[in-house]
DNA sequence: GTAGAATATTGACTTATATCAATGTACCCT
DNA sequence: AGGGTACATTGATATAAGTCAATATTCTAC
């Protein structure tokens, strides 16, 4: 019902943040579907919750986590980050505008720190509250609960990306998961890589060096096309989503 | 406050059940601190639930999920399976006696079946009676809350395993996996890996081969003693724990 | 606009683990 | 108890992706 139509953005704003994603769907306010959490982050009660901004590289305190919170993504990105005692670095999962991610202090300490991939704000709010909160909104409720099991299932297609696909079969089934989960509406052709190929390299076991002969291999295939270093363009989506199954024979990748 | 006295048990039960957790853990009834979800799947409003019974490989019929449900794992063990279009099969996530799995519909399209991986029987609460106890019963709820982020950063564990650990590493990560969450207590020195090499290979994105190599190399290394083929006994825990969070130089596991 | 630093790409080489194939062992059924 | 099937182990080999090192590109700050 809202007048406006959808705006024709062909490719999505370098800055990630949700008034773009927001934009890029096409519908503004209550109308935007495509990232309900956030509205609801973003309801009275919980304004009064802290925001915090943080630079590319940054790790959220200590005393942030004093007590469990909900970390509701207003624009960047962040990660759970986790080091092996020797250094190698894995992201165990990612957070986008309209996202969020439930925290304790417990937690933290298993399975790893929050850090910030790009320059982000984060609103913060005690669990507490949040459950306060969800036992009043039956709407808000539903949405979370519909939400959380989506966040679960995405976390069961990334562990079948970790366990037995090849490089090549990763970088599709991310490129997909990018698309998705930053709302790109179809009619956008080209959008950003949010971050950087150390970090895709990090969130999909691989090396750096990997990542970009991958993502040549993609390309000479046909499959995208890589303008400049961050943006890229699906090509032949259903060549993109063969690979993403698993379902070509083999693509050579090296060189 | 429970009068009886933790029995002296050294060596697990072969079969995976509640009881056997249950009684292992030392605490009987409500004092049974191990799995407390199965004593609120077991409330009298659960009673009726459905339950199914299941033998390995079975998966469960689609007119289980005609509606969102929750599957309370009494015992058994239960498994998210997915396969890439050409055979490939992984395992996304496991349930043991006392844990939950959510899943609807959508879900099990998107991820993939949901199988029994020894004699299973589960209990099936739908979804709508499940929250409508959540609503009501605070205690559940936190416990359910609680729970349900638990269960969240075993994935992320999970993740961190598979995507930058060799192999030792992963089967080491997977012993102590199983030795908590089959609440497998101090005094019990060996326990039955419940499920086959070729379930192992799948959840930790290896092959069999690689899982009996890996097995080996830790046992000569002093790390594990295997019983059968069937049993495990943690030597060194200290070490086994090095190896899981990689800090060891490395381990030449091929022969 | 340029210098310097950070990030990304490309190349040559190594090796861990998958693969393929054979053998061994456990378990079930009659 | 024994025969058959499924599961697990062991061995030999190939290769995909990691590693190390050099070069190129992009970004930032002055």
């Amino acid at each position: 019902m809202s007048g406006t139509t959808p705006p024709k953005i062909v490719s999505s704003p370098d800055q990630l943040s949700f008034e773009c994603v927001q934009k890029s769907c096409g519908f503004e306010g209550e109308e935007c579907i495509c990232r309900p959490m956030h509205f609801h982050f973003d309801k009275a009660e919980l304004r009064s919750a802290r925001t915090i901004e943080l630079n590319d590289g940054d790790q959220l305190a200590p005393e942030d986590f004093s007590e469990p919170v909900v970390f509701a993504v207003l624009n960047g990105v962040i990660a759970v980050e986790s080091h092996l005692s020797d250094g190698r670095r894995s992201l165990l999962t990612l957070r986008f505008p309209g996202e969020y991610l439930d925290m304790n202090r417990a937690d933290r300490h298993a399975s790893g720190e929050v850090v910030a991939l790009a320059p982000t704000s984060v609103k913060l709010v005690p669990r507490g509250i949040f459950e306060e909160l969800l036992l009043k909104d039956a709407n808000l409720r539903r949405i979370y609960w519909r939400r959380s099991t989506d966040i679960m299932h995405q976390q069961f297609d990334h562990s079948s990306d970790l366990g037995k696909k090849t490089p090549a079969e990763r970088m599709a089934s991310f490129i997909f998961e990018l698309r998705n989960r930053l709302s790109i509406p179809r009619f956008v052709e080209e959008f950003t890589l949010p971050i950087s190929r150390q970090s895709i390299a990090d969130y999909l076991g691989l090396r750096a060096e990997t990542v970009s002969r991958v993502l040549k291999g993609l390309e000479k295939e046909g499959a995208v096309k890589l303008i400049g270093k961050h943006k890229i363009a699906i090509l032949d989506f259903k060549g993109l989503r063969m690979i993403a199954n698993g379902a070509r024979p083999r693509l050579s990748n090296h060189r």
